[in-house]
RNA sequence: GCGCCCGUAGCUCAGUUGGAUAGAGCGCCGGUUUCCUAAACCGGAGGUCGUGAGUUCGAAUCUCGCCGGGUGUACCA
């Protein structure tokens, strides 16, 4: 919570007969500076004190007083509200003044208190590119994975890899067929699609195919050297081309964090002997279920009739070992909306097997990306990687990131910038591309274009990184040190006090974005911080940064370096670089 | 049928633990550069907040119904 409001609450509280909490949750900011920089409402307190809201903010306007350099300098009636007005050199120092006398401690947080948090994301299918839609699931939960970070939580990331199954009995088919004219195929991803595309479209005319990859599959499930060694060689040239992939966008698994579905594989028996004990196994149709009817749920399925695993009976193993290894307090799943019946039901058995921490592990789920008009078709269209109907997300940020350098070649204003082209188009594309990410809650579907996707104005990532670059080029010309004590006192503009006051909500943007698993708040704050910068820069006849006026223009600068370490931290927070210059 | 999600400006979206005249970007029209970055900024046009009721001093926000769209509904994940 915002430190002013609270004490604007404990001001109040004894005047209306109320406890601070119920004070606080009362207040809103002003629609209006001039109105005032914080508002409570007098309308509830009209029935018990038999007095019209106005007369009420009268009175209690009345009862307090403000001592010289307090928090608050007045407070007035606006009709039925209590606006108070902040002391704007005192809210100069416990917002930019903290942040420049500490930069590093700026939007960390001990409230996440060490504990555990596994976020797991990502979690493609391998074996062949990543697609657009890979980027809501990685970015998302990189971004989480980061927000619980800074807010003191210690946070394992995890990549449930889709790395098993009878896709690699497909595969190594393909494979096979091509190996007799070509013995040493050299395998990457890209090569890996086309043996996938190539068995669709000889098994369109073999069927016996079928029953090859069943075969190739089967082998590789009773670890025949040579289905292991082919699937070995597919899994790791898919991670090699993953890792590449998500440096550009800066997301580092470590190593161990790759424990895909063959990783749960020798992990299962146990868990459904645990069921079996536990007596919440039951045939059903031939398959092994737990009934979920008393919850209102379909039958979770453990065992096909085959006696086959299921993508459930991982999910409840891979459960189980990460809360013997790691002991999380919380444990996020950073998947598709689709999936919303399976996680209730999976979290529901592991509740149902007595483990108390099921109510930790929590579905972060995200709407569907499908492909907006003018992308495949004049309508919206459904990814089909065997239709054709797929965008690689390497394409999407090799565009980006050329019509980032087309700009910058355009507009480069110094031999710096232009050294530095080459760079600063990658993290300028890359970002804009992540920022689309963030643009929107994360429940939303969003319908892929390649014109939102490039935006590299408005409301987008080089928006911010525009900024952030403003703001570093100001301190270079600047080229002194900052004060210890900037005389805040001296910066009248109200445009900076309403600076200020944003500056003080970045810890509750955080908050919120860890409250609610939403890095979009955080995105949302910052272009409200960027924007209204923006407006204090360009009113160049009321406003100039730097002037002969040393210690204004020391404060000044005092401002500017917070909102630089403000935008820095939270670009880097979503996953975006923060240029110095472009 | 039932579950979950979404419905706010022409388009894409903020605003949702109820508060003062509903905001931004894109697009459209018109402006701002001898000046610390015009990837910026300012002004204008543009809204029955899907719809009907309810709760409340007060509803885009909460409750219920309806409409439209998406998605899921046991042997794929």
């Amino acid at each position: 919570m915002i430190w002013y409001k609270r004490i604007a609450a404990e001001l109040l509280a004894p005047l209306v007969d109320k406890t601070p909490d119920e004070v606080e949750a009362q207040l809103v900011r002003p629609p209006q500076a001039e109105m005032g920089d914080l508002g409570f409402p007098c309308f509830t307190l009209a029935k018990t004190l038999k007095k019209s809201p106005p007369a009420i903010a009268s009175d209690l306007v009345g009862k307090m007083s403000f001592p010289d350099n307090g928090v608050f300098t007045s407070a007035r009636a606006v009709g039925p509200y209590v606006n108070f007005v902040l002391n704007s050199a005192y809210l100069a120092e416990k917002t930019a003044g903290v942040a420049i006398a500490n930069p590093d401690a700026w939007g960390r947080s001990n409230e996440g208190d060490g504990r555990t948090v596994i976020v797991e994301y990502s979690s493609p299918n391998i074996a062949k590119p990543l697609g657009v839609h890979h980027i809501r699931s990685t970015m998302l939960g990189a971004a989480l994975a980061r927000v619980y970070e800074a807010r003191g939580w210690k946070v394992v990331p995890m990549n449930y890899l889709g790395d098993w199954g009878m896709t690699f009995g497909q595969l190594m088919v393909a494979y096979k067929a091509n190996e007799k004219e070509s013995p040493n195929q050299a395998v990457d991803v890209h090569s890996l699609l086309k043996l996938y595309l190539q068995y669709h479209a000889d098994a369109e005319e073999d069927e016996n195919l079928a029953d090859e990859a069943r075969h190739w599959f089967k082998l590789l499930e009773d670890g025949d050297p040579e289905a292991l060694r082919l699937w070995r060689i597919f899994r790791d040239e898919s991670i090699v081309a993953l890792k590449k992939l998500y440096a550009r966008m800066n997301v580092h698994f470590p190593e161990d964090a790759f424990k895909g579905e063959a990783f749960y594989l020798d992990k299962m028996d146990a868990t459904i002997e645990r069921l079996r004990e536990k007596c919440l196994l039951k045939e059903s149709e031939g398959a092994q279920v737990v009934d979920l009817e008393k919850f209102d749920m379909p039958p979770c399925l453990i065992l096909k009739k085959d006696g086959a695993t299921i993508y459930a009976t991982r999910d409840l193993a891979s459960a189980e070992y990460r809360h013997a290894h790691y002991r999380f307090d919380k444990a996020l799943y950073v998947v598709a909306n689709q999936q919303e019946l399976h996680f209730r039901q999976v979290f529901k058995v592991l509740e149902l097997m007595g483990y108390g921490w099921a109510r930790n592990c929590e579905h972060v789920k995200f709407g569907m990306l499908a492909f907006g008009p003018g992308v495949f078709g004049d309508k919206q269209a459904t990814m089909a990687t065997r239709k054709g109907r797929v965008i690689f997300l390497e394409e999407v940020l090799d565009r980006a990131v050329e019509k980032a350098r087309e700009l910058i070649e355009e507009n480069a204003r110094s031999e710096e910038v232009k050294a530095n082209a080459g760079k600063l188009a990658e993290q300028v594309g890359v970002g804009a591309v992540i920022f689309s990410e963030f643009c929107q809650r994360r429940m939303k579907d969003v319908a892929f274009t390649w014109e939102k996707a490039l935006n590299l104005h408005g409301d987008s990532g080089p928006y911010l990184q525009y900024t952030h670059a403003r703001l570093s080029s100001m301190l270079r010309i600047y080229g002194k040190s900052l004060p210890a004590r900037p005389r805040w006192e001296l910066m009248t503009h109200p445009v900076a006090k309403s600076l200020f006051m944003k500056l003080s909500e970045y810890h509750d943007a955080l908050r919120m974005s860890e409250a609610e698993n939403e890095p979009s708040f955080l995105a949302t704050y910052l272009l409200e911080l960027a924007a209204e910068f923006n407006r204090l820069y360009t009113d160049k006849e009321n406003h100039r940064f730097i002037s002969d006026d040393v210690d204004l223009t020391a404060a000044r600068m005092g401002m500017v370096e917070a909102l630089r370490l403000t935008l820095a931290h939270g670009l880097g927070i979503l996953g975006l670089a923060a240029p110095e210059a472009m």
